[in-house]
DNA sequence: ACTATTTTTGCATACGTATGCAATATAGAC
DNA sequence: GTCTATATTGCATACGTATGCAAAAATAGT
C-alpha cells in the first residue's frame, strides 16, 4: 500500500540510509540526542542538511503524545487591546518553542462549539482570552484534565487557573481619586459583558463610594463602544443632575464620553473628569489625553504562561488565581489631586 | 512497550470493541462513511457517544497526509486593521472546516525564521498577511510547492498568488478627487513599509497629478503612526508653502494630521482636505470623520481563501494576482465635489 | 590478552487512523 | 435450493517518529 507521501518527502529513513545508520539513530539525533558518538551525530547532521530533512512534527506528536501546540481561545473582541494580547501571547509562545492554534469565534457564535475540534488536535494546553463566552470551554477543559489558564477573567471554584488585573482594587482607587479631588456627582459606565472583570471594577468603585458616604452613583451599563459611550455621556450630561466625574470600565467608551462632552460644551477636566480603563495606545492621543487605569498586560501574559507551562509539566500542580495591580495613569482628562 | 496514552484515552479500537466491529469500521464511520449498513453505523455511533470518542486529528493527519491546518503568517502589525483581518480569516476558515496555526513575529524579528518550524507541522497551505517581512517565506513556500496566497501585497513573478486592493487606481482616484475640488498644493504622507501597497498608492497619486499638470507634490515618507502623522503635518503646515490637501497612505497618521491641523488652527476641510486609506472604525468617530479609501476587506478575504483552497485541492492550479477596487468613502475631512 | 564495564547502535514495536484488498454476508435471479 | 452479483466487513499494513531492550562495539581494569 504505497501512498502519496507528505510534501516533504524526506523522512528519517532516508537520512538514515544516506548516513549509513539506523532510523532510530537519526531520531535520536533530532530529539534528545543522548548517548551518541560525536562522529555519527555529525554524519547524520550532514546527511540531513544535504537532504534538507526536517522531522515531521505530526508523526513526532503521535509518537510522543505531545504536540507542543497551545490553543489560544478568543471570542469576538470588543476591546481593541485584545488583538495585541493575542499577538503578544503568540510571540512569547514561539520564543518558548510552542506553536499556537488560534480559535476565535464571532460575536454571535460560541467558542464552545469549536472546542471538540480543537481537542481533536491534542493541544497540550489552553489559554482562554475571552470576555463573554467560554464558560463551557472552561468546564470541559477541566473535565478532560487539559491544562488551561483564563486571562483577564477568573472562575473561582472551577479549578482552572486564572490571571487577571486587580479590578476590584482599581475600582476603589478610582473612587478615592475622584473623591479626593472633591468630585461628588459620580457616574459609572460599564461594559457589556457580565464578566468578573466588569463586575469587579464596578463593585470596587461603587463600594468605595458608599464606604466614604457617597451614594447614588449613576450607572450606564452595557456600553463598550465609542458610540455607546458618546450616547451614554450625552444622556448623563443632559440629565437633571449631570455628573462631574465619570468612570468608564473601558477606554473605548471613554473616548466617546470625551467627544460628547466637547460637543456639548462641557469642559474637560474643568467641568468633568473622566477616567478610563486599559490604557490602549489611543489614550495618549492629543484630543483625548485620557487618564486611565493601565492593565499590566506584559506581566499578566508572562504569569499566565508560567502557570500554564508549569501545569503542563506537572499535571498535579494546583490551580491558582493571580491578581496583578493596575496602574492609574494620570493624564489630562481628570482633575485629580497631585 | 506500553506508553502513557494521549489525554483522551479512548481510541477507535475501544469503540470498535464496544460496538462489536473492527477498528476499520469505526474509522469508516468517522471518515468517508461509504458502504456501511445503517445498523452498524448506528451501533458505532452509539458506542462512540457512550465513550465520548473523538477521532485523533494528529493520527488522522499522519495517515492521510492532510492536516486541515492553514498557517496564518503575520508580522508585526503597524496597521490596526490587521488584527481584524486575522480574526476574520480565522473565523472563515473555521466555518470551512480548517484549523489555523498562527505565526506572528515582532517588529524586529523575521517571520522567515519561523517557517521551518511551521512546515514541520505539515500545514496544508499558507495565508501571508504581512507588510514588510516575509519575502523569503514566500520563496520558500513556492520552492516546497506549498500552496500560499499573499494578502494585501503581491510579488509578481514569484509564482505565488496574491489578493490586494487596487492601490494604484485608488491613488489616482484620490488625485482626481483633490484636483476636481480645485486643490493645487498637494502633499503625500506615506507608510514605513516598502511594500507593493505603499508603492502603488504613492505611484498612482503622484502619476495622476503629473498627468494633469500638477507637479511638486510634497512627500513625507516612513510615517505610519498617529504621532508620525502629527509631526509630519506640523512640518508641512508650518512650511513656506503649506499644502491645502494631504493624502495619507493610512488612516492612523491621518488622525494625527487632523489633530495637528486643529492644534495649529488650520480648519478642516475649509483650509485643508485630508484623505486617508483603510477606513478603520475610528474613521467614523466624530472628531475625525475621515474621508478615506475603504479596502474591500471582506471580499479580499473571501477571494484569498478561494484561491488558496482551490490550489490545495488542485496542485497544478496556476498562480493568480487579483486586485479589488477600493471605495472612496466621503466624509467630512475633505472638501470634494459632489 | 581477557574479562567486566560502559557506550553506542540497531531491532522491533508502539502511537491512532486510513485504506487496498480479500473474505464474508446478503440479496437477486432462475 | 443453487449460483452470481453486490453490499458489508475485517485483515493487514502504511503514515513517520520515538524508545525499551538487547546486541555490538569500545573502553577500562588487571
Amino acid at each position: 500500500m504505497r501512498r502519496k507521501p507528505f510534501r516533504s518527502r524526506v523522512t528519517s529513513h532516508e537520512v538514515a540510509l544516506r548516513a549509513g545508520v539506523s532510523q532510530s539513530t537519526v531520531s535520536r539525533v533530532f530529539s534528545g540526542g543522548e548517548g551518541l558518538s560525536q562522529a555519527t551525530r555529525q554524519r547524520v547532521l550532514d546527511a540531513a542538511r544535504d537532504l534538507k530533512y526536517k522531522p515531521n512534527a505530526i508523526a513526532r506528536s503521535l509518537s510522543t503524545r505531545r504536540t507542543q501546540i497551545i490553543g489560544l481561545v478568543s471570542s469576538h473582541m470588543t476591546n481593541p487591546y485584545f488583538p495585541l494580547v493575542l499577538q503578544a501571547f503568540t510571540q512569547r509562545l514561539h520564543e518558548l518553542g510552542w506553536k499556537v492554534l488560534l480559535i476565535s469565534a464571532g460575536l454571535n457564535e460560541d467558542v464552545d462549539e469549536l472546542l471538540p475540534e480543537v481537542l481533536a488536535y491534542q493541544v497540550d494546553g489552553l489559554v482562554i482570552v475571552t470576555g463573554l463566552h467560554g464558560r463551557r470551554i472552561t468546564e470541559e477543559a477541566q473535565r478532560q484534565g487539559l491544562p488551561a489558564v483564563l486571562f483577564g477573567r477568573y472562575a473561582m471554584g472551577s479549578g482552572v487557573s486564572a490571571v487577571s488585573c486587580a479590578n476590584y482594587e482599581a475600582g476603589r482607587e478610582v473612587a478615592d481619586a475622584f473623591l479626593e479631588a472633591s468630585h461628588r456627582r459620580l457616574a459609572y459606565i460599564g461594559g457589556l459583558e457580565d464578566t468578573s472583570a466588569n463586575v469587579d471594577r464596578r463593585k470596587g468603585f461603587v463600594e468605595r463610594l458608599a464606604e466614604r458616604g457617597v451614594g447614588g452613583c449613576q450607572e450606564e451599563l452595557g456600553v463598550f463602544t465609542y458610540h455607546g459611550g458618546y450616547e451614554a455621556a450625552t444622556r448623563l450630561l443632559r440629565s437633571a443632575s449631570p455628573p462631574d466625574a465619570i468612570f468608564c470600565a473601558n477606554d473605548m467608551p471613554a473616548f466617546g464620553v470625551l467627544d460628547a462632552a466637547r460637543d456639548l460644551g462641557v469642559r474637560v477636566p474643568d467641568d468633568l473628569s473622566v477616567i478610563g480603563f486599559d490604557d490602549i495606545p489611543m489614550a495618549q492621543w492629543s484630543p483625548y489625553n485620557l487618564t486611565t487605569v493601565r492593565q499590566p498586560v506584559e506581566e499578566m501574559i508572562e504569569v499566565t504562561l508560567e502557570l500554564l507551562l508549569e501545569r503542563i509539566d506537572n499535571a498535579k500542580a494546583g490551580s491558582v488565581v493571580r491578581f496583578l495591580p493596575g496602574i492609574l495613569v494620570r493624564r489630562g482628562s481628570a482633575r485629580l489631586i497631585h
